[in-house]
DNA sequence: AATCATTATGCAAACGTTTTCATCTGAATT
DNA sequence: AATTCAGATGAAAACGTTTGCATAATGATT
């Protein structure tokens, strides 16, 4: 049985007739070989199935064509619409996404930001701006691009392209209290390690507070990024002789599960309780009723940091962080309305 | 200004005062080397800031630790419990994922599928069995281990995890037989380069069929994986003086379509129309009506994709094509009821 | 102490590319 | 016909690891 060597560069170079230093420049760059030469290379390649090795090219301090993504998580479907543009824009762009999740462990984000340095990701894009100082230092020894999405922070370590998640909390919050709410339930996931989390609730109070309305504490509802969770604790936030008129939620997941909550509780929505969430996911729109939420366009956001590293990469002269804001604006639908 | 070089093998090697080939023995295979070589190779790792260089590791037919996935999207919830599963233990087992998206597109697919292979992943996964030949040829043509997710087949040509989607569109089918309805209706995304819909749907009109049911032309919706889209196709449908009393819909977003569309013509579910998705996504459970709909066990097949594709590069024989059925099964929730 | 069997380490040759530099070709200019 | 020049190609030296083989160090056994 002949061992089946898979073909490399000499055996195109040897078929075509030319040597591996052609078939190179063939490959990286076309326009320095004659056009009848790369034809017979290009059949050559075809003919022997060559497919070429970018670990191998990745090694002359060239590129690795691939980008790294660091997310939480990626079945919530809190950052799925994020990923999908991003990794659309990559693809357009021919480099290809190296993704893992963490979680939002942050241990376990540095050792898989680690993992893809090892691997010499071209650029890195990581969700949030709260990291191991451990995870920053590795950042600023490599030269690699990074740029921290889903937040913007003007003061910033390294770039960052996002949405104000305080200015997003905000929205929210001023929409609840123009409407005229004064009895207000809030419901976050734990903030630590979640700088989303908390800048959002840090611009919910801020607008609670310069209105003077104050949340008792078994008001501010603590749960998770999860359905099912959200639901029964808001249930039992509402299951009260008087309960608020208005729930802000962390997100729209959370806000999904004070609806079906109050649903169950006989409650309808709006009319007995307004829910509001932050986020826009694909389905708040569809929901019953459709949900008021501020929309912080994960999509664009996706789409720029993606065409930032990429530029940042072909550029390859190290820049100071660049920061980029993408506006939220508030989505009113049918979740919200005036206290009866 | 000091160019700052990045640390290689030697300078740890140097700091260590060691051999290269110690270093790199220690990070491979610690056993090999002294505890306290170990421990000073360790240290020297630590002060240089040394982050090996996969790249370079890759070269020597040895691993490089990437397995490529292959999805028609991301951001639709269909697959991102079946990728978090499949990332979560792929990470587990010490690998990382390269992950890219082709919008169902199959001759993207192939150009990815290359690009995976350029990048030599040690396994690859890909969504369903409907692939171009060419691509089927590149993954014959490799040593590469693959494995079709999502669908079963009793006689793919390579390995396959995955439900049986005719099996999946039966149950469907049968439930809403079983209740009684004589008047169905189905909604589907187009068929070609899409197996997984092409399955469910002969699935479903296998029961039917038994039954002696038929479905009119225009009762056989055609729609995409797209809640607007299924809600304004659904709409038409619905609107009408003699409607269907049941809506087999081909997956949980196109049900969840149908519903929302029911609701907005004031027609009420599961009394006045019965309807099953087909999924059982994160969200269905919390919808209201809760989804009656067929769980497919994305997250098992992920999980059980990823193990079969681990072992099989550590085995390192070629192997013919292992299948494994993940079984599906039905959830009955609030969605359907027998027809008044 | 001397011998032998282990175990730990080092040397140097791969691995499959890209790229610098040198050479060669052929067309354009004188 | 001689000269110049640009463009196309090739030879060979990197790139940063891993690993087979040889050797040195250690520990066990007499």
């Amino acid at each position: 049985m002949v061992s089946v060597r898979t073909p490399d560069i000499f055996d195109v170079a040897r078929r075509a007739g030319v040597s591996t230093a052609t078939v190179s420049r063939a490959l990286n760059h076309p326009e320095k070989v004659r056009p009848d030469t790369r034809k017979r290379i290009t059949e050559a390649i075809e003919e022997t199935g060559y497919i070429r090795n970018r670990a191998a090219s990745a090694m002359h301090q060239y590129r690795s064509g691939t980008i790294g993504l660091l997310v939480p998580t990626i079945d919530n479907s809190i950052f799925s619409h994020l990923i999908q543009a991003f990794s659309e824009t990559l693809n357009e762009l021919d480099f290809t996404m190296l993704i893992s999740t963490n979680g939002y462990d942050l241990e376990k984000e540095h050792s898989q930001l680690r993992n893809m340095l090892e691997h010499r990701v071209d650029a890195i894009a990581l969700v949030g701006l709260e990291h191991t100082d451990r995870s920053y230092k590795m950042i600023e020894g490599r030269r690699t691009p990074a740029v921290a999405i889903w937040n913007y922070d003007e003061e910033s370590l390294i770039s960052c392209v996002g949405a104000d998640n305080r200015e997003a909390g905000q929205i929210a919050a001023d929409h609840i209290v123009n409407l005229g709410h004064r009895s207000i339930a809030t419901m976050f996931p734990p903030i630590q390690g979640n700088d989303r989390a908390r800048f959002r609730k840090e611009g919910v109070f801020d607008v609670l507070g310069k209105n003077g309305i104050t949340v008792s504490e078994n008001w501010q509802v603590k749960t998770k990024y999860d359905v099912s969770k959200s639901q029964s604790v808001a249930r039992e936030l509402l299951d009260s002789a008087d309960p608020p008129t208005a729930v802000i939620a962390g997100n729209d997941i959370i806000a999904r599960g004070a609806i079906s909550a109050a649903a169950q509780l006989g409650l309808t929505v709006p009319n007995d309780l307004s829910v509001i969430g932050i986020g826009d996911f694909a389905e708040s729109a569809e929901w019953i009723p459709p949900l008021t939420t501020v929309n912080l366009n994960g999509g664009l956001i996706g789409r720029t940091a993606a065409k930032m590293l990429v530029s940042s990469i072909l550029s390859n002269t190290e820049q100071d962080p660049v920061r980029e804001l993408v506006a939220s604006h508030l989505v009113v639908r049918n979740s919200t309305a005036p206290p009866v």
